[in-house]
DNA sequence: AATACTCCAATTTTT
DNA sequence: TTGGAGTATT
């Protein structure tokens, strides 16, 4: 290990490193080196006798915790660090959660839930309950659910707490309760947890077996908080009771950059922690490394607007910088314009990279217009955010075989696979089957695997035995010490699935084909690599699962040697740098949304966005805001943003002109309409080669199928009663096909036919779609 | 079973 | 405008 790390801190940075024993506050201003501090803290903790193992360091995301295993082990120059419990809330609890699941009578197995599988149970038990989902929206009652878990309240508080109900009541949702009640249950049930019970059991299983409690307190003596600001209740009181004995609790924040009460985070956590923990030593970092003066100044000032903040001072040595530039444009489209125009004329200008350049956004909907306009220009780039790889359907899937594999308690997730891919168990068999399971007080897997028994005949009961010895098969192979990508192999296989999927030629079915191979890559890979702790069975399917189930696609392939302008919601950038920012769509309504300007709070959070946006640039900042833009369909005309008013005028340079010659006026006040001649540039020019989008987008657009099928003119049907497999037919809109199989009875025969030229096998109800046969 | 249609809603989202 | 969900059509 190095000698001189303490060498490398400054001043303060040295006061929190060195601090050892006793609640230990950083404020991490931006950019102030907060990661650097942390990682040789856990060194200097280690150096001085401190044993890893019993050192806790929570963060929010993957990448987070990634990148601070992968630097404290640079510093000690050893794999000491392996031994360290470094990962996201969300992990770390699950894995000890696992180890404890039993006490909870949870399966140790058990599946983690989504929100899109929240969502899909919440829907089903919105219809036992007879309740409209146009008023009892999913969304809105998942996000009461989670709120009441982040301030552990049980299904019973809240149908008991007063104020809840009335808050319920005002909004006409009185069910919300036994909603909450039910979904709880049923997440029992199915042997799952979501992933706000990750925390909510956690803090459960602390509070209510003492000996649990005391053996992690022991373990874990001292613990780090990363991103404190963003911590919920059900966080606050983990740490608090997991800290109890030793109190040897290190958080970092930055009160400022507090952005996701939306999801429950209370910015109270940091600003009490003082007085929630007596002799609270308190460092401030306030040395920015990141900015220019300019850009710095700018954050500084717009934040002074928000009340109530740990007081501190942010400064830099760095150069002053250029002025922040301020641009308006006409159009949303323009503003796309503008911003690929400029990044085209700053690669040649100063000489910067496609990977220098971040595009920042407050919704995910504004980036249409940048990608039609980087890709007219040929610039790469890559969006983040957007829809997960994880939560893809063919994806979403096929990974519910390996769930139902591993818990068959899983009812939701059966339902999703019993009938695909299509093997003859519809509607009418699920209904029966759950209400058999519901009247014996049984899951549904058991009365599948006793069909016969519950009066299932013929055809149905077939379906479902040999649905029930398939994934026994499959479990039996899990067993037998056969590792996550063997089973998932012999899923693929045996359902069908890839096949399938190959089969499918349409541009969406190779997407999809290539999403399960992609997949499948991935649990090799998983299988490969070197187990980090030495755990017996750690290649097991259980073990995948409960990996990926908690990962997001920023964790994914984040080739950070692409060289590719990077778009994302403001959100989705924090912790990040870049060299050149634009800030986009910098207008009310927008920015601050409409949806978060009826608080000071909400007001505050949206003002403390503003300020993550700003400070994530480097040496060049753009802020552009339209004056109308096409929203929902129309065009919506919006003011210049509140926050472009804060923003003192000498840190701004009103008059860039771009990379090309664009009205660049601007003023925040009614300047007056744009002398702009491309105001009805809304027509779509074709959008070039596509070839700097990446794998992470969905699939792109299908091209036209190729289905413009012209009937000879001969057309005549044939009776389906005489076709075989084997026959060659022609079809109106397909054209000519090969029969491969024929099903069903006589009046309502099925035939398979593979049509070369129209996307491969396709199944034919005959009563409806005609065929002719052209040669027997 | 697959498709074609109609209608409706629409932040941010570390896990 | 987009996408999803639900319904009707073949």
């Amino acid at each position: 290990m190095k000698d001189n790390y303490l060498a490398e801190l400054n001043e303060p940075q040295r006061a929190a490193v060195t601090h050892i024993n006793g609640p230990l506050m950083i404020v991490a201003g931006a950019g102030s080196g907060k990661t650097k501090v942390l990682t040789t803290r856990i060194a200097h903790l280690l150096r001085n006798g401190v044993d890893a193992f019993n050192i806790l360091s929570l963060t929010f995301t993957n990448k987070a915790a990634k990148e601070m295993k992968e630097r404290v082990e640079r510093i000690l120059g050893s794999s000491e660090a392996r031994n360290l419990y470094i990962g996201t809330f969300h992990s770390v609890f699950a894995r000890l959660l696992r180890a404890e699941a039993t006490k909870l009578g949870y399966p140790s197995d058990f599946t983690i839930y989504d929100s899109d599988d929240a969502k899909s149970v919440i829907k089903t038990i919105l219809n036992d309950l007879n309740l409209d989902d146009k008023h009892y929206k999913p969304n809105l009652v998942y996000g009461r659910i989670s709120a009441a878990k982040n301030s552990l309240m049980s299904p019973e508080e809240y149908q008991h707490d007063h104020a809840v109900q009335q808050e319920d009541m005002r909004a006409n949702r009185p069910m919300i309760g036994q909603i909450y009640d039910a979904y709880a249950k049923r997440c029992f049930k199915n042997g799952a947890m979501d992933f706000d019970d990750l925390l909510y059991k956690m803090y459960l299983l602390l509070k209510h077996f003492p000996d649990v409690l005391h053996k992690y307190q022991h373990k874990f003596k001292y613990i780090m908080i990363d991103e404190y600001q963003d911590t919920n209740p059900a966080q606050y009181e983990i740490i608090k009771l997991l800290g109890a004995a030793h109190e040897n609790i290190c958080v970092v924040g930055d009160d400022a950059q507090s952005i996701y009460s939306f999801r429950g985070a209370t910015i109270q956590n940091i600003l009490q922690f003082e007085k929630d923990y007596e002799d609270t030593k308190v460092v401030k970092l306030e040395q920015n490394y990141r900015s220019t003066k300019s850009i710095l100044n700018v954050a500084n000032e717009v934040i002074g607007n928000n009340k109530g903040q740990i007081p501190k001072n942010l400064w830099t040595d760095n150069t002053e910088g250029e002025k922040i530039k301020l641009v308006r444009t006409m159009t949303d489209n323009e503003e796309g314009k503008f911003v690929a125009d400029t990044i085209a004329e700053q690669k040649l200008r100063n000489h910067y990279a496609n990977r220098d350049f971040c595009i920042l956004y407050r919704t995910n909907a504004q980036s249409r217009s940048f990608e039609e306009s980087l890709r007219r220009m040929n610039i790469p780039y890559r969006i983040f955010g957007g829809i997960s790889f994880y939560q893809r359907k063919e994806i979403k899937d096929f990974l519910s075989y390996l769930r139902v594999i591993s818990n068959t308690r899983d009812e939701e997730n059966i339902k999703r696979i019993i009938n695909y891919p299509v093997r003859g168990i519809g509607k009418t068999t699920i209904e029966k089957t759950m209400v058999f399971a519901n009247e014996h007080n049984m899951t549904f897997w058991d009365v599948l695997v006793r069909a016969r028994e519950f009066g299932f005949k013929g055809g149905t009961l077939e379906a479902i035995d040999g649905f029930v010895t398939m994934i026994q098969s499959f479990q039996a192979m899990a067993q037998q010490n056969h590792n996550a990508y063997d089973v998932a192999i012999a899923v693929g296989k045996s359902t069908g699935i890839v096949k399938e999927l190959f089969n499918d030629k349409t541009t969406e079915g190779l997407a999809r084909y290539e999403n399960i191979q992609e997949l499948l890559n991935s649990i090799k890979e998983f299988t490969e690599t070197p187990t980090e702790d030495g755990e017996l069975l750690e290649k097991s399917l259980g073990t995948y699962l409960q990996q990926i189930s908690l990962l997001t696609d920023a964790d994914n392939g984040n080739d950070e040697n692409s060289d590719q302008v990077k778009l994302m919601t403001i959100h989705a950038a924090k912790g990040l740098e870049f060299p050149v920012v634009f800030n986009v769509g910098l207008e009310e309504s927008l920015f601050p949304s409409s949806m978060s300007i009826n608080t000071r709070e909400e007001l505050e959070e949206e003002r403390r966005l503003f300020y993550v946006a700003v400070t994530r640039a480097k040496s060049r900042l753009f802020i552009t805001y339209a004056n109308s833009r096409y929203r929902f369909g129309n065009l919506v005309q919006n003011e210049p943003s509140r926050f472009l008013d804060e923003m003192p005028e000498k840190y701004l340079d009103r008059s860039y002109a771009g990379g090309g010659v664009r009205n660049a006026f601007g003023g925040s006040g009614n300047s007056g309409w744009g002398n702009s001649n491309n105001m009805f540039d809304r027509k779509k020019t074709p959008a070039t080669t596509p070839q700097s989008t990446t794998s992470q987008r969905p699939a792109p657009k299908p091209a036209v199928v190729a289905t413009n099928h012209v009937p000879s003119p001969n057309f005549t049907p044939d009776d389906p009663a005489t076709m075989e497999p084997g026959m060659e037919v022609e079809h109106q809109k397909f054209g000519f096909g090969t029969i491969t199989a024929m099903e069903g009875a006589m009046h309502n025969r099925i035939a398979t036919v593979v049509f070369p030229k129209a996307g491969g096998e396709k199944k034919i109800m005959l009563n409806y779609a005609k065929l002719m046969i052209v040669k027997k």
